[in-house]
DNA sequence: TGTCCACTGGAAGGGAGGGCTT
DNA sequence: AAGCCCTCCCTTCCAGTGGACA
C-alpha cells in the first residue's frame, strides 16, 4: 500500500501532520481549567443566591442543636442554581456538623434517573452499604421489604439523615406519591435516627398530583429560586471564566453575549455555562488565540444541533419509523396531518421493513412523546363532525432526519420509499 | 339542538426480562 | 428449579370530547 504512494507524497503528508500538531501545540492555550464550566462543579461562592442560602441554612440549622429540621420544598426553573445551592449548603452543613460532632448523612438522589419508588428506597439503603453490609439489587425484592430494611439501616445509629430528592416531580408523575407518604412519616417509626426530606422540582404544578397530607408535610418550608437575569448571569459567568480561561483569551463581548442568549432561555445558567465552554472549545479547535462573539454564535448553533441529533439517534425503533412517516408526509406536502394519516403511513413503513406495527393507541402515546421532545408539534384539535384528532407538524428538517437514519442499518431501506408509489401498491 | 365523527386518554392487565429467595 | 417481585412495553376496552353539520 505504502509502495503506491510516491516518496514526495509521503513527505508532503509528513509535513502536513507536523503542521497540524505544531499548530495545536503552539496555539495559545484557551482553557486554564475547563472543569469549572461543567454543571457538576460546585463553586466556592454562589453569586446572587445569598438569600436562598441563608433561608436554607435557617431551615437546616436545628440539626446542629439536635433537633429535626423541617422538610423543604425547593422550586425554580432549570438552571436557576437549585441543585448547586443545595449541594453547597448540605456540604457546609456536613462540615460544620463534623466540627460539632453531630452525625449527619446527606443522601442525594436524582429522580430523573432513579424514578421508581423501589429504586429510591434501594438507593437509600445502598448509601449505607459499607456500614450495614446490606445491598439491595436493582430489582427483585418486594418493596415493603426494602422499606423495612431502610428503616433498620437508617435507625442503626443516632443521626440525622437528609434525603435530597432532585427532580422530584419526575418521580411523582411516574410512580405516584406513596413513597413521599412513607418517607414524610418515617420519623414516627424510627427510634434513634431522624429523617428530613428536601424535594427539588422545576415544575410547580406537580403539587397538584400530591395528596394533601403529603403536600403539607413536604412543604413545611418552601424556598423559591427565581430565574437569573442577564446581569446576574454575567456575574456568574465572569466568576467562572476567571478560573476557567487563561488571561486575555476572552473577548470582552463574549460573556455578555452568552449571558444575554441564556437570559432569553428563561435565565438558564447551565445554558450560559455550556455556551461559554463550547465557544472556548470551538476557538481552541480553530487554533484561534481569542474567543470571540462569532464563536459564541457557532456554539449556540452546535448545542442546538447536537441535542436534537442525540435525541433522534436514541429514539426507540418504532418512534423512529413513526418520525420517518411524518417526514415523508412533510415531503409530500401533506402536513399538518392527523393521527389517522400518520398511523396509516407508519403501518405501511413497518410492512416495508418487516416490522410488526403497534396499535394506534400506542402510536398515539409515541406521538405525544415526540411532541414532548420537541421533534414534532402535536396539537389536539376538533374538526367538528370530522372528529377530534391531533394536528401534527414537523419541527426538524427532513434532511437532518434522513442524514441520521442513513447511518442506521435497520432504517436505511426506508430512505428509498416513495410514498405515492407505496400507496398505489396497497 | 341533537347527532356523529375520529379520535383522545385513562384503566386494567398481559407477558417478557431481569433478579431475588427458598 | 420454582415461586415471587418489579419494571417496561404493549394491547384491549371504553367513556369522553369539541365542534361541524343536518
Amino acid at each position: 500500500m505504502v509502495g503506491c504512494i510516491s516518496s514526495g507524497a509521503v513527505w508532503a503528508m509528513a509535513d502536513y501532520i507536523n503542521s497540524i500538531f505544531e499548530r495545536y501545540l503552539h496555539a495559545k492555550k484557551i482553557f486554564k481549567n475547563k472543569e469549572v464550566l461543567r454543571h457538576s462543579y460546585t463553586p466556592k461562592e454562589l453569586p446572587h443566591r445569598k438569600e436562598q442560602i441563608e433561608e436554607l441554612a435557617h431551615i437546616l440549622v436545628p440539626v446542629l442543636r439536635g433537633e429535626t429540621p423541617s422538610n423543604v420544598f425547593v422550586y425554580g426553573k432549570t438552571g436557576t442554581g437549585k441543585t448547586v445551592t443545595i449541594k453547597f449548603v448540605t456540604e457546609e452543613l456536613k462540615r460544620i456538623s463534623d466540627k460539632y460532632n453531630v452525625p449527619v448523612e446527606v443522601i442525594y438522589i436524582n429522580c430523573e434517573i432513579v424514578d421508581t419508588q423501589y429504586r429510591v428506597l434501594a438507593n437509600i439503603v445502598n448509601h449505607f452499604k459499607n456500614e450495614s453490609g446490606v445491598e439491595v439489587p436493582l430489582v427483585g425484592w418486594p418493596t415493603d421489604e426494602v422499606y423495612a430494611k431502610l428503616k433498620d439501616v437508617i435507625d442503626a445509629e443516632e443521626r440525622f439523615v437528609i434525603i435530597v430528592l432532585d427532580e422530584i416531580d419526575k418521580l411523582i408523575k411516574k410512580s405516584g406519591d406513596d413513597i413521599l407518604y412513607s418517607l414524610t412519616r418515617i420519623n414516627t417509626e424510627l427510634k434513634r435516627a431522624k429523617v428530613s426530606i428536601i424535594g427539588i422540582s422545576n415544575d410547580l404544578k406537580f403539587k397538584e398530583y400530591l395528596d394533601a397530607r403529603v403536600l403539607s408535610s413536604l412543604s413545611e418550608e418552601e424556598v423559591v429560586f427565581p430565574p437569573y437575569d442577564a446581569t446576574q448571569l454575567k456575574d456568574i459567568l465572569l466568576q467562572r471564566a476567571e478560573n476557567a480561561f487563561n488571561e486575555g483569551v476572552l473577548d470582552d463581548a463574549v460573556v455578555p453575549l452568552c449571558a444575554a442568549l441564556a437570559a432569553r432561555e428563561h435565565g438558564d445558567a447551565r445554558r450560559a455555562l455550556d455556551l461559554l465552554r463550547v465557544a472556548g472549545e470551538i476557538a481552541e479547535r480553530e487554533g484561534a488565540g481569542k474567543v470571540t462573539e462569532r464563536h459564541v454564535w457557532l456554539a449556540q448553533e452546535k448545542i442546538e444541533q447536537d441535542t436534537m441529533e442525540e435525541v433522534i439517534k436514541t429514539l426507540p425503533l418504532h418512534s423512529k419509523v413513526l418520525l420517518y412517516s411524518i417526514v415523508l408526509l412533510d415531503e409530500n406536502g401533506e402536513l399538518p396531518a392527523n393521527t389517522g394519516d400518520v398511523y396509516s403511513v407508519y403501518t405501511t413503513l413497518c410492512e416495508y421493513i418487516d416490522l410488526d406495527s403497534l396499535t394506534q393507541r400506542r402510536v398515539s402515546d409515541l406521538i405525544n412523546e415526540l411532541d414532548m421532545l420537541g421533534i414534532i408539534n402535536a396539537k389536539v384539535v376538533s374538526k367538528g363532525r370530522y372528529g377530534r384528532t391531533k394536528e401534527i407538524r414537523l419541527n426538524v428538517t427532513p434532511h437532518k432526519v434522513k442524514k441520521i437514519f442513513g447511518q442506521d442499518d435497520q432504517l436505511r431501506p426506508l430512505l428509498t420509499v416513495n410514498l405515492s408509489r407505496q400507496r398505489r401498491l396497497i
